[in-house]
DNA sequence: CGTGACATTGACAAGCGTCAAGGTTCGTGG
DNA sequence: CCACGAACCTTGACGCTTGTCAATGTCACG
């Protein structure tokens, strides 16, 4: 096993958590470390992928777009997120860090090759990827039948539920705009709807990036209906 | 291996096609045929699902709903299809069978024991996952992202390829209603869009199940733009 | 031939997108 | 430390798309 893997952010929750140190060090072999500058794009939508990646540290966005450019974020990786498309070439849509970010980077074949010897990282795989579908449907719910302050409310509980939290406070990590890319609204809405939620006393928005729930309960009210 | 495994549809295609006979016979021995009648259901949502199953023949739908009753299908099951959530209790969608359909069911728990030593099955179901995972985010570019017409077109586009055609001829095995569920609009909204798309000459609906595409080409455009 | 489920059509209203004009925040360099 | 500029966000006015409500039409089956 490398040094770099015995320290690596991701050697017990990410994709290698799951292998014992040979497995690892022959993983470590067809791996390598690559920075992410902010905007920075690693996969593109429609194009044959080569690679395959774990989410060392930074945000992803995964996002489709249509022919004239309307965007839909179709999920977000945190770190020790397994990013790419195994067993199938083209990618179905693109990935991009927000901010900087580091991966460890795999050859997809090189990966394919290693996850069909290895049982345990390919059911660690099936694990993630059956999580990810049902993020995936839940999301569908959303887009196909919130209301925009449904919708709204909803991110912010999910952002609350997955990122670090003191006091009911979280830092957003996504601007109003990509909220709006995830949302499936445009930016105008999302703004309208935090000023509402603001306005009822709900939560509080003391800078452009932090959150303050104030009223948990009304705020999974607005999440299920109005 | 059984009698009945033999001769079962999903043997080449179904999750069984991995299998080796001895593996198959282990298998058929916790699995067992059933038949659902129209409209019933496998699997509500939220409930601890202890069932996976393997579609035979017939259709279902995979569905979310919100408290108030809005409804949304994120997914259609095909024969040969898997279906459930191994490793994780909590249906997040239910299953309910349009029309008649027959499944091969297995216990969860079974399942999983039997899955987890056969590195060949968990292989083709992370396969599996990961073609519905793309299918899921192509479909909330789709929710999100797309106008009416462009959903309706990109909808009897999907179909046709997925179903038996003769002479760009389709037989649809939904309704207007469910239709409309599928693609997060109301049953007027689907309705408007193909009369729309009948009285633009690009399709033609000669009975209420029964689909004509006159002219591809205009049919791919209008999923794109408009 | 009648009945009920399914589908179409129309009128209207609401919700969200679009366009446009400020306002705020944050980093940079003076 | 302040001033500036750019990016980001908020707010307002308006109109289009889609949802809602209601009436009518059509098909399939008994």
């Amino acid at each position: 096993m490398s040094e770099e893997c015995a320290a690596c952010a991701a050697r017990l929750k990410g994709i290698c958590g799951t292998l014992d140190d040979d497995a690892l060090a022959q993983l470590s072999r067809i791996g390598r470390r690559r920075r992410l500058g902010a905007g920075e794009t690693l996969i593109w939508e429609g194009e044959d992928a080569p690679i395959v990646a774990n989410l060392l540290s930074g945000i992803l966005k995964l996002s489709a777009s249509t022919a004239d450019g309307r965007e839909q974020i179709v999920g977000i990786a945190y770190p020790t997120d397994f990013i790419g498309r195994p067993f199938g070439a083209r990618a179905g849509y693109s990935a991009a860090a927000l901010g900087e970010a580091e991966l460890c980077l795999f050859g997809r074949r090189d990966f394919e090759r290693f996850a069909r010897d290895h049982p345990e990282l390919e059911h660690d795989l099936l694990v993630r990827a059956l999580g990810d579908l049902d993020r995936a449907r839940g999301f569908m719910l959303l887009l196909g039948r919130k209301s925009a302050s449904e919708r709204v409310a909803t991110l912010l509980l999910d952002m609350a539920d997955r990122l670090p939290t003191a006091a009911n406070m979280v830092d957003l990590p996504i601007g109003r705009q990509q909220m709006a890319d995830v949302l499936g609204l445009t930016i105008e809405t999302v703004s309208r709807q935090l000023t509402r939620l603001k306005s009822a006393g709900v939560i509080a928005l003391p800078s452009r990036r932090r959150l303050v729930i104030n009223d948990l309960r009304d705020l999974q009210a607005a999440a299920e209906a109005a």
